[in-house]
DNA sequence: TCACAGATTTAGCGTCAACTAATTACTGGA
DNA sequence: TCCAGTAATTAGTTGACGCTAAATCTGTGA
């Protein structure tokens, strides 16, 4: 009855709640509890009173004690909300100059205020972009996602050499650095040396020698070469 | 104590408020609990209720049973409020391919969001323009408002030539059947003909006889030669 | 198998901002 | 001057969505 024929219109909260809930439980695992509150910086009695509201809306299934799945009308809600984030993100950075450690911010509350008509005409001005700055693939309008096997450079051989497909970062200072050093999606990396115990990589980018720790390395996504 | 130094942020209800009473009160004069209500549409007690919590925050001075006038503060944040406004439509006008009808609504939206540096991005992306689609003058960064002299074309007399400024409807629909005849800021208009009692005016422009009713020819406010 | 730590939920409360119903103040005309 | 009608305010409710404190469940190690 609530949710008939159209969405009658979701809360800014519960927008939030359905992204998060949508990036924490992947190949339908469920989100826990704390996970979300965690993610969203809220308190755990929060979101179990949010998840109450949300189940019975209809846009999740909740198991208690054991956590979270979103439904089908949950999940395209959630998608719907990545495509407006990662669309705003592409379009404020190509048409407004922003950097791509500046946008997530923007983007964020963006997402929220913009209608459909907007998103659509940012995404055609930019050629209906697959990707946003940080190569995270696109949502359609229709709510299909591009699934691409990425693999961390963390965990590509020496001698390897891949190309950064997504970069997972959102901590604007990191992203500052890695852009410094030419470390953005479509660049080639060869791995020219690996310390071990989760040690720092030796890299060649841009014909530049760099060393970078593990947990940067785990958050650059990259494409293997398939024929290999 | 509460108003400090910087804004602390104000809440989208507020913003709306302050937006709707800035609009509402020219020239210093007071404006009525039920003319608020009636614009926002909202019943009275509910901003009876806002008018009280928004003057114990300084921004507006509340006479009971008289009205209320915004504080230096409360006129800052309508005036922030209206660039931001205006400057969107503007954007959204010039390089989304929005039409002058349809700009207000994404506007009116969107203006809670966007960043102070976005709104100084896109006006800049604009070449810092002074007026919106609309022909209504943007106010700076620091508040101040161009004030320009205007006759509404109703009270223009037969056989004066003035230039359209600025277009005050608000509706869609006469919004774009006045763009359909052409009457946009910046369009020169020769008044023809003016039957009594609020009756329709006759004038030409671009070449064209027209007859428009009294009622919009109240909302297209024009400029008269200054040397007559 | 049982107890306890940690995760989760329930209970109860606060704030914002809307509402309706009831009351009170102002004002213009007889 | 008084009174009716309109405008404004007060009183009390509601819903969304946070919070803390308290209760309860779950799974693991002794």
């Amino acid at each position: 009855m609530s949710a008939a024929l159209g969405h009658e219109p979701l809360t800014r909260s519960v927008e939030d709640y359905l992204k998060a809930i949508y990036s924490l439980s992947p190949e339908g695992r469920a989100a826990s509890t704390s996970d979300i509150a965690h993610r969203l910086e809220l308190s755990a009695p929060s979101v179990s009173g949010m998840i109450k509201r949300l189940s019975e809306q209809g846009l999740l299934e909740h198991v208690p004690y054991k956590g979270v799945q979103l439904t089908a009308e949950g999940r395209r809600a959630a998608l719907r909300m990545i495509r407006r984030h990662r669309i705003l993100e592409a379009y404020l950075v190509a048409r407004l100059g922003y950097t791509w450690d500046a946008v997530h911010e923007e983007a964020e509350r963006l997402e929220h205020a913009v209608s459909d008509g907007l998103i659509e005409r940012m995404a055609e001005a930019l050629g209906n972009p697959d990707a946003d700055p940080h190569g995270e693939p696109i949502p359609t309008a229709e709510g299909w996602v591009e699934e691409v096997l990425t693999t961390p450079l963390a965990d590509i051989p020496a001698g390897e050499t891949v190309e950064v497909r997504r970069v997972t970062a959102g901590d604007p200072d990191r992203l500052r650095y890695l852009g410094s050093v030419g470390l953005q999606p479509g660049v080639m990396v060869t791995v020219l040396e690996r310390q071990p115990f989760s040690g720092p990589i030796t890299i060649r980018v841009a014909e530049h020698e760099r060393v970078i720790g593990h947990e940067l390395a785990e958050s650059l996504l990259c494409l293997r070469d398939q024929s290999a």
